[in-house]
DNA sequence: TGTTGTGATAGCTATGAGTTATGGATGTCC
DNA sequence: GGACATCCATAACTCATAGCTATCACAACA
């Protein structure tokens, strides 16, 4: 049924020496090896590929049919491992870099030029993920490294590298009446101020991400009124805008949500947001290594 | 560094379904085996062919790189097996004759016409073979059957069906005097009367054939004398008509020599000459049968 | 929360691809 | 013609591997 590519690489070999001594030598086996290879071949085939006369050894006309055949599958293997090889080096030098909004604070290019300085092969590839996945794509291996929110669930899985802590703001429909308070107080409001207010949250998939961006830390243990679930900034531009509800934001997100109708307002009394770049404790190919490491760089210079 | 054709189908398999389970069903082989195949395939090219995520199996870029291939090698090695099996087949219709001189009598297109009537796929092909081998082309494989003169060398190692017992000639040249004493006796001449003549002799190596023509057994113990060594029929009209010696022939072959100068009377005094068709002994094959058993009945019904 | 579906792992067996040692036939050299 | 070299086949053994069954771990789902 199926061929072993060896036994076409033997074959060829003593086709091409019509010696079965010199050909295994060639191949680096014993004699006897290669002759009981070549007769299993022959007994597979169901036909002599060899004459094995007393004097000399020469292709029967099976032989002769197999021969071209042989090589040209010899030829395509080893086309076969060079594409293989090709894809492989490809793979090994593109770092899938996943977020769920972009990170902008000119992140990305300034993480960009230091991993293309210490890895001039490194192929960054940007991909955008759902918010409904928290770990942006690290959890199931379809980003390499990725921008993250912190705390991120399941922690304990990843490594990171803090890139940027700013305090928290919340986005407001133009007309609300917090953003008039607002205006008296220092252009701030008390998150106190924002308990009984309906928020927009995360899916329920995002864990501990989703209960971080309700501050559900700050409202000691009463539940917060949900107005909408958001998967994206354009979602929450909308709903916020609707009057669905309130959203914390962090400061350099601010731009992705503030137009038109919303506007943003920092909030006192919770804790900054933090966002770092992570990948997969396990993972240790120098590529992840080499951003993990220009992020931490970036981060220990910023904060 | 080469693969077995399985592990290509076995991936193939796996790629079409993105499924293990039912890919290992389709392929008849169990899951774990299915599974355990595919990782040792990865292992050896040294990169992942499947994603496996929890819920899904999909190709990573290296296995699409390889997919293409896989199919290519697949069908490469099916066509040649229907190369392999069309050439197998051939050879199995193939009869190959040999012969050291054209049998004449008729009997070529006699036997083939009984083979081909019997295996109507059969292709008889004619193989012409030197004077020095008496089993012409028996003994190392070249043909399947032949025409061979008896006493054969290594008579046992053969089966065959006599189709031509002829009294033995004497070829001369024109103006011998035995030329002229045979036109006063009957036209034939006795062997005794040959005793002194130089006479052509086949190549040594045909053993037991050489001595039968040179009549060693109507010597009583001496040596003839030899005039030359003969390998064809065109070399025996050569170097008797330049007086090197005679020769004894076959009646049915007396049309090869005598032309020109050479001419042939019947001698008394010896054994006829006979012609057999033969095969190995051990060569079962119904072809090599047909052929042996047309002569046999061809051979019955002309003695 | 049990059930189903799916892939990975463990432990076993049989096959097969390799080894060395040896046999037997042929050709070669003095 | 005898010693020797060459060459393919066979035998007996070893070790890797391709297959099996049984089972686990995990996700999806009802």
């Amino acid at each position: 049924m199926d061929v072993h590519g060896r036994d076409l690489r033997y074959f060829a070999a003593v086709a091409e020496e019509l010696n079965f001594t010199r050909a295994a030598e060639r191949l680096f086996i014993s004699q006897p090896a290669l002759s009981k290879q070549i007769r299993m071949l022959e007994k597979q085939l169901g036909a002599d590929l060899f004459h094995r006369d007393r004097r000399a050894v020469r292709l029967t006309a099976v032989g002769e049919a197999l021969l071209p055949h042989a090589h040209g599958m010899l030829a395509a293997w080893e086309a076969a491992e060079a594409a293989v090889a090709e894809a492989s080096a490809a793979e090994q030098h593109t770092l899938v870099i996943g977020m769920s909004t972009s990170p902008g604070r000119g992140l990305l290019p300034a993480l960009r030029t230091r991993l293309v300085s210490r890895h001039p092969h490194a192929r960054p590839v940007l991909r955008q993920v759902n918010w409904a996945d928290p770990s942006a794509g690290l959890a199931d291996g379809s980003s390499d490294v990725a921008f993250v929110w912190l705390p991120l669930p399941d922690g304990d899985r990843y490594r990171y590298a803090v890139v940027a802590q700013e305090p928290r703001l919340v986005a407001l429909p133009q007309g609300h009446r917090l953003a008039r308070a607002a205006a008296d107080s220092e252009g701030a409001v008390d998150f106190t101020d924002l308990l009984d207010e309906p928020f927009l949250a995360l899916p329920s998939e995002a864990g501990p991400l989703r209960d971080y961006w309700l501050a559900l830390d700050a409202r000691d243990g009463r539940a917060p009124r949900i107005g909408g679930v958001v998967g994206s900034a354009e979602e929450t531009h909308e709903a916020v805008a609707n009057g669905q509800g309130v959203a914390l934001l962090a400061t350099g997100n601010a731009s992705l949500v503030v137009r038109d109708e919303v506007i943003a307002v920092p909030v006192r009394g919770i804790s900054p947001s933090r966002l770092a770049v992570a990948a997969r404790r396990d993972d240790e190919r120098p590529l992840v290594a080499a951003y993990l490491a220009a992020a931490a760089k970036l981060g220990a210079g910023t904060s």
